[in-house]
DNA sequence: TTCTATATGTTATAATTTTCACAAGAGGAG
DNA sequence: CTCCTCTTGTGAAAATTATAACATATAGAA
């Protein structure tokens, strides 16, 4: 692993890039170009290059990349080769809609259980994902090693349950409450934050002269 | 409106900042610092003020921030002080998550309706928010002043979904669905990915050796 | 083999964003 | 009034990221 630093904006587009490529794996196509992937992505041709070239030489010259080979290199570049358990705590509307998302197992998530405090809910399951109470919380991620702790819970409670995760031994969190939370720099945070994405659609919106 | 160009980067955190300045004022606290913001956001003094200096001078040197007032500006950038009308297309598990999510609500945003394509859903209501067919979301964008499409769809119908949207005179676009979009300049599009959030996360984790 | 067309990898340049450092304004104490 | 402390606003420097341009490598045709 070449270990310059990498900008997230990259990441990002590796992962988009990484999805287009395997639709055209899907479809039989055999090799493409960064100009290929630059258009369906809404990007430039530069761009892909630049990325890609951040971590080796996956392509042949005057002829582009093949769709296999470089989707398995991405995938690998963003570590989705290991097989990642994650859980979900908060089984209200959100945590439920998570727990049934299919496109996490599709990319090698594990959604393995859902967590909540709510006693009319132990027990049921969320698309085949069994709800347990929180007090299990912690046996559980040590038991059954979950890397990957999902936040669906609301904002006050958030801190608490980080907290809760981070003393288990969690190493990321997915957070989709709204708010800010606090964790040691070991373990991994991303913020997935509903408002804060309309806010930021209706101020493009405001400029524009809607 | 100043108008230079500014960081989206920038738009993100004042956002971040409207919510935490929000709780302080339900707290009764009158003044605040651009130290004392920086550190609920895990920011810096320097980049805060930075920040606000894009839009004006809202503070008191030596004093620091009128909370309720620097809020209302805040606010006022982000275009939150008109009301903004918004559908959700697709009443799947995310349509109803979303459907049901308080937080928008609370900002401003006011979730009209759903629409969809299967028969057994019209009729029904999402948290009070009623389900249509999807056949009626041209007409509805029209008549009642829709300025704002959320996408909960499958990736496949995702671009039809968005160009019925686009056709009927939508402004913005939050994009939930797995995939790049195509959309004219004067429509705005936001995309919230789920998948690449959670593949962000683990490139890092891989990155720090977990 | 040589020539042409094509698309990568890379270096140089430009643009953007963040960080730093400090001058300047505000308010309170003496 | 003067001094001292506090915190903002800002201009310059540093760091980061994107864009553009081109030299290099490959494949195929003649």
């Amino acid at each position: 692993m070449k270990s310059a630093k990498i900008p997230e904006a990259t990441i990002i587009r590796l992962s988009v890039y990484s999805r287009y490529l395997h639709q055209l794996e899907k479809n039989g196509v055999i090799t493409v170009s960064s100009g290929q992937i630059a258009q369906s992505v809404n990007g430039s041709s530069a761009q892909v290059r630049k990325d890609l070239a951040y971590f080796g030489e996956f392509g042949t010259r005057g002829v582009g990349y093949n769709v296999k080979d470089l989707n398995q290199q991405i995938v690998k570049i963003l570590g989705l080769t290991k097989n990642w358990n994650a859980v979900i705590v908060g089984a209200g509307n959100l945590g439920s809609a998570l727990g049934q998302y299919k496109g996490f197992q599709e990319r090698g998530f594990n959604v393995l259980a859902v967590f909540d405090n709510d006693i009319n809910k132990i027990g049921l399951t969320i698309g085949g994902v069994p709800i347990y109470p929180i007090s299990r919380l912690a046996d559980y991620v040590q038991e059954e090693d979950v890397q990957i702790g999902i936040i669906a819970v609301p904002a006050d409670s958030a801190q608490d349950t980080v907290d809760l995760l981070v003393d288990s031994g969690i190493k990321g969190i997915l957070n989709f409450a709204p708010c800010v939370i606090k964790t040691p720099d070991h373990v991994e945070v991303r913020n997935v934050d509903l408002a804060v994405n309309l806010e930021l659609l209706t101020y493009n919106m405001a400029l524009n002269g809607s």
